[in-house]
DNA sequence: GGGAAGACTATCCTTTCGGATATTTGCACC
DNA sequence: GGTGCAAATATCCGAAAGGATAGTCTTCCC
């Protein structure tokens, strides 16, 4: 698979190509001009030569009705006629094969996460430099689900918005192992009493209707 | 910045750059001639076209020192000389800015995250086709961290090595939304005693303590 | 020295959990 | 029709959790 490769090694020098990107036919669908140019014109000068760029979903899906036999379609999520994921998997369906990836100015976890659970090939944060968005288009067209690694790190979230206490932070540590109120009192040389106190304190600032809630909070929030 | 490319676009044709991936030059460290070649060829192909190869960690070492200049490092993770995640460090020191990333057979999750954690700028299965490989290289070389999106995905894990039943899996996830008994036995149109043992032979099968601990174990291990 | 505030402790009481044991129901299989 | 099995239900009990209220003890500030 790797040794019969000296034919295109040959053209590659003499006709631009960077193999996967050339011949590569892209969709660019985001409304603001500014980024579709900017993303459009990185990817030309970067081997990817056929690029078009529409500004609404219902362009994006008449231009792949229509001519069809794009290798990659680019969707701005906050777009006109997206109406959030519904216009992904639209887009998704009358595109078979091809991969379908979001771009949008969010990342938060769990949209990357649904995004591509609803059928996207990836997700691009619009944050990302050019270099790397074409970097991750190619990756993508290369037949790879793409989504930048830090925002599939657990979420770092919304930490210290809730306003704990250290006594109380320990105590839902101690929540999240599963520790009685007698063993945690133990662990932290308190009585079981005071530890009920912090419990409950601590279930009200979490809105968690009992401890078990509240440790699921905890972890859900990267508390612990 | 996006319109005034055409000078670039002339460029593009005429010699053969791909820009960030021509005159970078790369280090391949693996022991296997087979995978090393492999990707050095087909790097090749796709403009990176200053490929190093060796052996072991050593090599690579005194080739970095030596030549230094690398725009990026691949390191096989059970390389001769790399010592689980030592070696990774060891290279990091000394390579400063430019990036290093673990090539390896593997794709734990755990792995992963401890190779990034200790400096690497990403992760490259080998499983992973050349065309994505160089892909990623070329992503990595853009400043940005790379992993394989399906290994970052929350664990499968060790999924269904508990065996719950239907009911108990139901229970297990009124458990982790903190609902009582009572509650859950509502939702499940059943009675709370019912619930009760539910709970009970839940918590024996994951091995918690109580239904704090059931409930994060089951989060843990993407159960709920 | 007298508050004032925060962290901890003490009682009391009701609800819920956790565990043990036994009984019923429904269903599949021979 | 009987057997076997799993799910669901029924009691009973001690332990824990959850809530309320009041009391102690620092510490810090005026």
């Amino acid at each position: 698979m790797m040794y019969d490769r000296s034919t295109d090694r040959h053209s590659f020098n003499s006709s631009a190509t960077s193999t996967q990107s050339s011949q590569s036919r892209i969709l660019i669908a985001d409304d603001h001009d500014l980024i579709r140019e900017t993303i459009a014109s990185f990817l030309g000068m970067r081997g990817f030569d056929d690029v078009e760029c529409v500004g609404t979903l219902d362009e994006a899906i008449t231009s792949v009705e229509s001519w069809g036999n794009f290798d990659m379609v680019l969707l701005d999520l906050d777009m006109p006629g997206m109406n959030g994921l519904d216009g992904l998997r639209r887009m998704v369906a009358i595109c078979g094969d091809t991969p379908v990836a979001i771009i949008s100015g969010t990342n938060k976890f769990d949209i990357v996460q649904s995004a591509i659970d609803a059928g996207a090939r990836g997700f691009i944060p619009k944050t990302m430099p050019a270099k790397s968005i074409s970097a991750a288009i190619g990756f993508m067209i290369a037949g790879e689900v793409f989504a930048p690694y830090h925002i599939l790190q657990k979420a770092p979230e919304s930490n210290e918005a809730f306003d704990l206490k250290p006594r109380e932070k320990q105590v839902l540590s101690g929540l999240s192992e599963g520790l009685s109120n007698k063993e945690i009192a133990l662990k932290l040389e308190l009585h079981e009493v005071t530890v009920k106190l912090h419990v409950k304190t601590l279930s009200r600032k979490l809105n968690a209707r009992n401890r078990t809630h509240a440790a699921m909070i905890a972890r859900d929030h990267g508390l612990v």
